[in-house]
DNA sequence: TGCGCGATTCTC
DNA sequence: AGAATCGCGCAT
């Protein structure tokens, strides 16, 4: 719980009610940012007067440089670089060769880490989310803001005990201790 | 310049 | 269970 990181954003009068999450929020330790996800509105401009708004409801965290699921863990290149940079950035990649997968950097310059962003109500997948939301290269290494088309509002995060916590998918590339950290994060997945 | 490998998803 | 599909990172 450490301290309110959202501020009201003030710029372009349609957005005015709304809470946009700063670089403060993701400047945080990744895992808690990770949960803290939970229950926030991803929200893309598809259009100049089509907003999509949907509920954040899986995430994971990629910490650090010795987390071995993490890309970042092979040291700094033009893939990872955004890894290491500014918090509240988007790390946007081609995984598969096929699916574009969607991340927010989070910690300071010069830690690798992000969260990835799994999935939201009504679109479970990762690739399945960026389809929907028309999600690609463009958006890699830019700034987390209505400005840039895609941003994340303070929406309502769930209650505690409306958490599931678990394994990351997918890793086990990295080893049975760091395919095992409890860090993905799920919330109302009941009718998945 | 070439090769192997994926933070996935869909079909058989 | 297996294919699809391509950019990155490292070896050659």
């Amino acid at each position: 719980m450490g301290g309110d990181s959202r501020r009201p954003y003030a710029g372009g009068g349609q957005c005015s009610t709304s809470t946009v999450l700063a670089a403060s929020f993701f400047a945080r330790d990744t895992v808690t940012v990770a949960r803290e996800l939970l229950g926030r509105t991803l929200c893309r401009r598809l259009a100049p007067r089509r907003v999509v708004r949907l509920r954040i409801v899986e995430t994971e965290a990629y910490d650090g440089f010795d987390d071995r699921a993490s890309h970042a863990h092979a040291g700094e290149t033009a893939r990872t670089a955004v890894m290491y940079g500014p918090p509240g950035y988007w790390c946007v990649y081609l995984c598969y060769g096929m699916h574009w997968l969607l991340n927010i950097v989070t910690r300071e310059r010069g830690y690798p880490a992000a969260v990835l962003i799994r999935g939201c109500e009504g679109v479970h997948g990762p690739g399945r989310l960026t389809r929907a939301l028309q999600i690609d290269r463009n958006l890699n290494r830019t700034r987390a803001s209505p400005a840039g088309g895609l941003w994340i509002e303070a929406g309502t995060p769930p209650r505690a005990n409306e958490i599931d916590i678990g394994p990351r998918i997918g890793v086990a590339y990295a080893g049975p201790y760091w395919a095992s950290r409890p860090w993905r994060f799920r919330t109302g997945h009941d009718s998945e």
